[in-house]
DNA sequence: ACCTGAACACCGTTCAAGT
DNA sequence: ACCTGAACACCGTTCAAGT
């Protein structure tokens, strides 16, 4: 079943195996994080993949954090510019959501993009756009700044809480352990039912984002 | 300099050694986590401290993100309950404080929360008080209960932004691009100019938090 | 039922040595 | 300067065997 065996060993059959720079090395990280996830973009994994030993990757890559981010603003690149009909806050949403989207696909990603501030080009870019669209929903620079920082961590963070580590289950135990209560400990909880746990992530996802805007536009920043 | 020489190895001058029960095992697991942060806290590096192999804690504990889960709830437990004094604006925020500054204590606690839903006693408990906050300002129950997801996941999510994985380094990185963009490819971005990056923790904290009360009070859920 | 030693299949990173 | 083999210091989880 395995074909690492000793006699395919020598034969050179790996397809458009990419060079040892940084964009080679980059390429190879989103091939792997395409096919099998970001787990399996590890130092080592992506030197066996470039047949070399992981401390040659050391020359391009400071470490595994830094080898993520750089995964993370390739895939940006698909994201960036704002798209042309529309008013703003249909325009903002659609930005927002071409982010989301990218990020679901790789819930991975956005958990390390969480720490891992990120600042590469396609990044920037970004964050021009969703300024320019509230800077035209005539929200006042410094608001916006802030505003932008909360709109892409909500994105990312509803994002991050889809990574499959078993969650079903996590789902399933909170669902339960909701709806055990009694009435006279948590009657709040009691009251609001299965609001807690409603609507599709879509569904939610979008009316936080209705939400953060609402707040962004009357919510001046401090002096 | 070592001390887990062979001379030393069968005295046993361990200080209480908890038992080995579920209890037990989170109880050393927390002192970890107070000692070495939560990446020290491994299954094998907790099978040390209670004597034992890895293999016995999977009598107890189904794997790492459950025995992470475990240990956030414990933390949880000293901050449940609502102040008595103020308004329910000013308690609301009291409590997130709360919450926040436990997470912020723990950063990379808060950054298994956001993909691991809680669900232990203490969270439930945090989340009725949030509702009856939200409750007693008005708030309709459908939109409280989403608004209380959201005002969680911010305060984890900022947290979780904190975990020290170079990110000062990070920090700069960001800070020399967004200077060194020129004003014709991203005008909005030079025209906010430092406000991308001003502010305290503290300061952008408690705005997002006033911003996202305020976009809570007014956005309704869809039916 | 509970506990364990040993094994399987991995990690990131560093460093001395080579070219 | 770039590249590497080998080593150091770890991981989570499973499983057969013991009590």
């Amino acid at each position: 079943m395995t074909d690492r065996s000793d006699t395919s060993r020598s034969r050179r059959e790996r397809p458009a195996k990419p060079a040892l720079t940084r964009e080679g090395i980059v390429a190879a990280a989103v091939a792997i994080l395409r096919a099998e996830g970001l787990p399996k973009v590890t130092m080592r994994r992506l030197a066996q993949e470039l047949d070399t030993g992981p401390a040659s990757l050391y020359v391009y890559v400071r470490n595994t954090a830094e080898l993520h981010a750089a995964v993370l603003d390739e895939l940006l690149g698909t994201v960036g510019r704002a798209p042309a009909e529309g008013d703003w806050r249909e325009r903002l949403e659609r930005v927002l959501d071409s982010y989301t989207e990218m990020l679901f696909a790789h819930p991975s990603l956005a958990r390390s993009a969480l720490s891992a501030r990120p600042s590469g080009p396609h990044y920037l870019n970004l964050i021009e756009t969703l300024l320019a669209l509230l800077d035209e929903g005539g929200v006042p620079p410094a608001q916006a700044a802030w505003g932008v920082d909360l709109l892409l961590q909500h994105a990312t963070a509803s994002a991050a809480e889809h990574v499959e580590t078993a969650s079903e289950e996590d789902w399933d135990a909170l669902r339960g352990a909701l709806r055990g209560l009694p009435e006279r400990t948590h009657p709040r909880i009691a009251a609001v039912g299965d609001s807690l746990l409603s609507g599709t992530p879509e569904a939610r996802l979008a009316w936080g984002r209705r939400t953060l805007i609402a707040g962004i536009e009357r919510t001046a920043v401090p002096d």
